[in-house]
DNA sequence: GTACACACTTA
DNA sequence: CATGAGTGTGTACAT
């Protein structure tokens, strides 16, 4: 029995595998749910812990003697020494019912080393009812020492979603553990359309017959703390050693040739990321909560300045409101937050012509201009800007330091299918912070003593693109500085490329030119998204003919993008997936779905008098499948088709099959949104990937590091991050310097990086805005009809505009004079 | 309480 | 038929 073993014992005995408790396993059965009749909340605590103990060892008792729990520093530094001596160690840590890692205290850690069975280590935990620590614990510096002493001697850590875990051994420990392997990462990287959680990877990978079950219910409302730390090890020892098995798994699987990109990938990228995404997170951004404070009012007061105006407009329709209230269509007084609601206003009441959709979203309500219309949109302007931002933003403020801890995914949200390879960010998510509405963004202010440096990519995609597909004359470009836009179209368009600028050589501006350029980078993104021609015409403003020629212009002058969208496209057919410029890749097995899924029935041969419940027409409507008509229509279908899809035939096939009682299912749209994500994958693939390559570089830099540079937000192709002011200057040039480096060796084209370094975000955009807004005041503009008018009046205009700005600030923003970096709003 | 549609924000 | 995200609201449905 290993039970009876000691540690040293255990490190000599083979490896334990989970074999041996399959067949308790399979008794047991799949799945365990406590009884909804028992009241968990009532139960006296003594009652409730025991009754909790029995659970668990129902589901997990099986463990009991493959796990074991650790309560002395001489087992513990045993144990570490047997990590140093395979040089691994798998580690998982558990906390006191919080998922938060700044504020978390560090209830225990699980750990696993090959050959020996999983341990618990108990930290924190403490009698039952108190907040008293049980004695017979590992103390938290006895903790640290032993995992330092693993750090020193080099030994390799595993995690499942290591960020958490090194997170919270930084914020209870003091310091941060090196990742070797994360098989959360791994896995989506290798397959980033399956879920990444540990249990159902390991029953996917590992080992199918596991059961499941959910004993979490179970010690909800009391602290983990309470919990027998032996009772507790069954529950949660056993996930270190999952993710070993794992790991082994996945190594195994991307050590075939094939593979080796994407082990690249995660040994370059992705494991690298995590660490300075963890680092991120617990930095946090500061946010200046008295300009929030003042924008949060002053859009209160703009939103419920429309909201009455919107009612007073409604009080002459009262009788008509009163119908349909009366109806219970419409809330009294009406819902301007609901659609439903809505639509019966604008198109029942006011009468405004409705379009075909009765749609009430913002491109509607634009086009419909009306008085009404025009004053909801500011209403939902101010409703989306307080209620998503300003209101909600300092409750998002750790009480530790007061700054906003985002959550960054770099894998994109665990809820959902992962997909590109590109960052998100949750509560808040500050990659949605308004940009157009410029002034929310200097709701987030460099910390005391820092400054905030930005950096964003120039062209970072189409500039992927071009080392993707190789063009010549595109590659040229970028070598030579030249503008992409403009050289494209010039190309197309048959003008000089200087014709094609928004500026003339001698900087005077060239509206033409601005026009037809832009007209290029609208193709150019909608090649890139995979855009079709109608929609792209709308887009562009040209007939979908015209359109069609423009976009065969392109491609004669630039055979190399559909070169490579073609052969990008035959690749995904191929195999399933593409491939991003470094190894990641994007799995669209929709693509090599059938055009049509056929299925033909028949009807049984049944005697009706048989059975008492089925009647003749029971008789007709009951079909089974029928395999041989099945294989008939499909081979109908083919020679129907011919060698060409055809749209119309395909079309006519369907009814045809039909009227025969045949099943025809159009996988058609799934193919061509396959398609059509094909080269948009890799190129924002290939895009997410440099990001995080100059993060990592960023955070490896060690001249960056001296002066106290911190990433704050990654935004795709722009970063965000704060330094000691006295190193501004220099920290903007590394900044960009390690961005445009970033790219190198894998991508062929040169890219390039624009920096900006300001006390809050943006404020050198709104400067600049104000400057522009206050010289149309006083020069006047006659296409616009400004009238020209005082500097004193033109002020006065521009502080009631930017009301949470301070007068002395709004002139010096004026006259170009305010200080980015010291200057105070 | 959960799931979806809709509307809006961003790169 | 445009790519990729998250948040907040209202509504319908289940518990």
């Amino acid at each position: 029995m290993y039970t009876k073993a000691s540690i040293l014992d255990d490190i000599e005995i083979p490896e334990i595998t989970r074999d041996t408790i399959k067949e308790q396993l399979r008794k047991i059965g799949k799945s365990h749910n406590v009884s909804k009749k028992v009241n968990l909340e009532q139960m006296p605590l003594e009652e409730r812990l025991r009754f909790i103990t029995n659970e668990v060892y129902k589901v997990l008792g099986r463990y009991k003697g493959f796990v074991k729990v650790i309560y002395n520093i001489e087992e513990l530094n045993k144990y570490i020494d047997k990590a140093i001596e395979v040089n691994y160690l798998t580690l998982d840590t558990e906390t006191n019912n919080s998922l938060d890692p700044l504020t978390c205290k560090i209830m225990g850690l699980c750990l696993y080393i090959p050959n020996t069975r999983p341990v618990y280590v108990p930290i924190n935990h403490c009698k039952p009812g108190t907040d008293e620590r049980l004695e017979n614990q590992i103390t938290e510096a006895e903790a640290r020492e032993a995992l330092k002493k693993a750090v020193n001697n080099n030994v390799k850590f595993i995690y499942h979603n290591g960020k958490f875990d090194i997170r919270v051994v930084n914020n209870t420990l003091g310091f941060y553990l090196p990742i070797y392997w994360d098989t959360m990462l791994a896995a989506q990287v290798i397959n980033e359309n399956e879920r990444a959680g540990l249990k159902i990877q390991f029953k996917n990978h590992i080992d199918p017959t596991i059961g499941s079950y959910s004993i979490e219910k179970l010690f909800t409302g009391i602290p983990y703390a309470w919990i027998d730390p032996e009772v507790f090890a069954l529950y949660s020892a056993i996930d270190a050693y999952d993710t070993w098995k794992l790991m082994k798994h996945q190594e195994d699987l991307l050590s075939s040739d094939n593979m080796s990109n994407v082990l690249k990938l995660l040994r370059e990228v992705e494991f690298p990321t995590s660490l300075v995404v963890a680092k991120m997170e617990d930095d946090g951004i500061s946010l200046d909560e008295e300009f929030t404070e003042k924008l949060n009012n002053k859009y209160k007061t703009g939103m419920e300045n429309a909201y009455n105006k919107l009612m007073d407009m409604l009080k002459p329709y009262s009788d008509r409101l009163k119908n349909f209230q009366l109806e219970g269509k419409i809330e009294d007084p009406v819902n301007l937050n609901s659609p439903d609601q809505l639509k019966i206003v604008l198109y029942d009441i006011l009468n405004i012509p409705a379009p075909e959709n009765r749609s009430t979203d913002k491109d509607t309500l634009t086009s419909l201009n009306t008085d009404f219309t025009n004053l909801l949109l500011e209403y939902r302007h101010f409703y989306k800007m307080i209620t998503s931002f300003t209101d909600v933003l300092p409750g998002l403020r750790s009480e530790k330091d007061g700054k906003i801890h985002a959550n960054f995914n770099q894998m994109g949200e665990e809820e959902h299918n992962v997909k590109t390879g590109r960052f998100s960010s949750t509560k808040p998510n500050l990659q949605q912070i308004p940009a157009k509405e410029k002034v929310m963004r200097m709701m987030f202010v460099a910390s005391p003593g820092y400054v905030i440096i930005g950096g964003d990519y120039s062209q970072q995609e189409p500039r992927l693109l071009t080392h993707l597909c190789k063009d010549p004359k595109l590659i040229e470009t970028y070598n030579n500085n030249k503008d992409l836009y403009a050289t494209i179209a010039s190309a197309i368009f048959k003008k000089d490329y200087w014709e094609c600028m928004e500026h003339w050589e001698d900087g005077t501006p060239n509206p033409d030119g601005k026009a037809i350029r832009s007209k290029a980078k609208g193709l150019v993104l909608g090649i890139m998204y995979g855009m079709g021609a109608k929609l792209m015409s709308s887009i562009l403003k040209v007939s979908v003919n015209e359109c069609l020629e423009i976009l065969d212009e392109f491609y004669k002058m630039f055979p190399t993008i559909k070169r490579y969208t073609e052969h990008n496209e035959e690749f995904a057919k191929e195999h399933g997936y593409v491939e991003d410029y470094i190894g990641r890749r994007r799995h669209l097995p929709d693509i090599q779905l059938e055009q049509v899924d056929i299925k033909a029935y028949k009807h049984p041969e049944v005697n009706i008098d048989y059975f008492d419940d089925i009647t003749q027409t029971d008789l007709i409507n009951f079909t089974i499948p029928d395999e041989k008509a099945t294989e008939y229509w499909k081979n109908e279908y083919k020679k129907f088709m011919g060698d060409r899809y055809n749209y119309n035939k395909k079309a006519e096939f369907k009814e045809k099959a039909k009227a025969n009682g045949v099943d025809v299912f159009d996988n058609g749209a799934f193919i061509s949104r396959a398609t059509t994500q094909c080269t948009n994958a890799t190129i924002q693939g290939s895009a997410a990937t440099l990001t995080k390559k100059a993060m990592v570089k960023i955070f490896n830099d060690k001249r960056l590091q001296d002066m106290g540079f911190r990433l704050l937000i990654p935004v795709h192709d722009e970063l965000l991050g704060e330094v000691r002011v006295e190193f501004a200057e220099e920290a903007e040039k590394l900044l960009a310097e390690d961005m445009i480096a970033a790219a190198k060796p894998e991508c062929s084209v040169n890219m390039k990086c624009d920096t900006y370094c300001v006390k809050h975000w943006y404020s050198d955009e709104v400067s600049n805005a104000i400057a522009d807004t206050y010289k149309q005041y006083i020069n006047g503009n006659p296409k616009k009809n400004i009238e020209p008018i005082s500097r004193d009046e033109a002020i006065e205009k521009l502080c009631a505009k930017y009301s949470e700005l301070s007068k002395e600030t709004v002139i010096l923003m004026c006259d170009n004079k305010f200080d980015l970096i010291n200057g105070t709003l």
